[in-house]
DNA sequence: CAGTGGTCTAGACCACCGC
DNA sequence: CGGTGGTCTAGACCACTGG
């Protein structure tokens, strides 16, 4: 069917340029994430392979996150992150012991240019915009999390003009319901400091608190960076636990 | 050769009973850390399966890390985690560029009772007896690291009498070396706090001072817990980078 | 029940390593 | 060169899912 588009095999392996070839046809968007792709015994016939290669590339992308297997029904593109990837790191010890989704409120909403770092981290051309956010998060109206977004324009356009008001507790399934972007994977950058003045009043913490500060790069299914944000919280309420290898 | 030791199949498929059979092999110690285990051919025919069955039996144990394998050359056992692991937590922020091994000093060592948090988390018997150490680790004669451990004792016996000025910097590759432990993986809990006054005497800081402590257990080959470790760092040369997911 | 992914086989050939 | 793991095949049968 739709047999080698370029090159049939090269210094790569076939299962490698199999996983190439449907990696490709996944985030052009082929099939929505979610929905299953065709069964691995139609995918070997069209391909002109036997079975265990395209097994061995399907591995490759389940690898990768892009892919879920499930058993007697079919292999799916995945959805990306839940949102909630982010209470990890914090741990409230007030009251109740149940981790609940914190409430979230906008605080602002700005479009500007963006700055080098930001233009730089989301591979964006100079001189292109973006959307800032500013955001608090509580628990029980107790204010627990300061975070500043920046999202890049074209890509976040829906996301301009909405009522803030109306907006989810949780972005990312906001960001693929409204936007269509999936975000697949984050890198976080933990690091501490002390809340400034402003930063203190609204999460309702002295001047010179101790915070730990999260910067986060979410990225979308192809890897390109698509969101920045900044989190800030109170250093006390910090917990994070993490496995090594 | 040595088919079927108990059951040859049950719920299980075939390649995870043997892998359950390797990994008991290699966790009662028939093939040393760094050693290579038999061909897969061998394998296969000595348990007289197909070589793509061995071959999925070995990847169980290879995506576990206590195999890897070398193309060309074998399928070894792990040697487990280098040592330096801890020091991807903090970064420190003054002169140069390079993430050297801070050097150690083993400030006290003494051999008690395990408490009984200790006793849970190391698996031991109560009235158990354990190592308690406290080291300073520095770079460039400049404090920046205040560790306490606790070792399980007939296990590090070895370490008990030792001269502890002739340690080694890194403890892992030593614990393999003088006790036979190999640490497989570790998992690290993040906080913050603030020294103590002895605590900021010895890292050259006020008492008060913000401080992370990094709690860890580290775990053996058989997944023992085989080390308690609490380490102490001044908060503002911290800096630590997470993938999520 | 039909359709899906999961397991297993027996064998061929390739790619890397070190002598 | 021989020995190792890596790729690929063609096909059989099993196990889970859902109508």
């Amino acid at each position: 069917m739709l047999q080698a588009t370029e090159a049939p095999t090269r210094g790569q392996s076939r299962y490698g340029w199999l996983a190439a070839a449907l990696r490709s046809r996944i985030l052009q968007g082929e099939w929505v994430p979610g929905e299953a792709i065709p069964p691995e015994a139609i995918l070997a016939k069209s391909y002109g392979v036997a079975l265990g290669t395209i097994r061995q590339a399907l591995s490759l992308l389940v690898s990768e996150a892009l892919l879920e297997r499930r058993h007697g029904k079919g292999t799916f593109v995945t959805s990306g992150l839940g949102g909630a990837s982010m209470m990890r790191f914090f741990r409230f010890r007030q009251g109740g012991e149940v981790q609940t989704t914190p409430d979230s409120r906008i605080l602002s909403r700005k479009c500007r240019l963006a700055g080098l770092d930001e233009a730089d981290a989301l591979g964006l051309p100079a001189g292109a915009s973006v959307i800032a956010l500013e955001r608090l998060r509580s628990i029980d109206a107790r204010p627990c999390l300061l975070e500043t977004l920046v999202l890049p324009l074209p890509m976040f356009e829906a996301l301009a003009e909405s009522d803030t008001a109306a907006w989810d507790d949780l972005l990312y399934p906001m960001y693929q319901r409204v936007c269509g972007v999936v975000i697949h994977h984050a890198q976080d950058q933990l690091s501490f400091g002390q809340l400034t003045q402003t930063q203190g009043r609204r999460l309702q913490l002295d001047k010179g608190h101790p915070c730990v500060r999260v910067q986060r790069r979410a990225f979308d299914l192809a890897g390109r960076c698509v969101e920045l944000r900044s989190t800030l919280g109170d250093a006390f309420s910090f917990e994070y636990t993490a496995q090594v290898r």
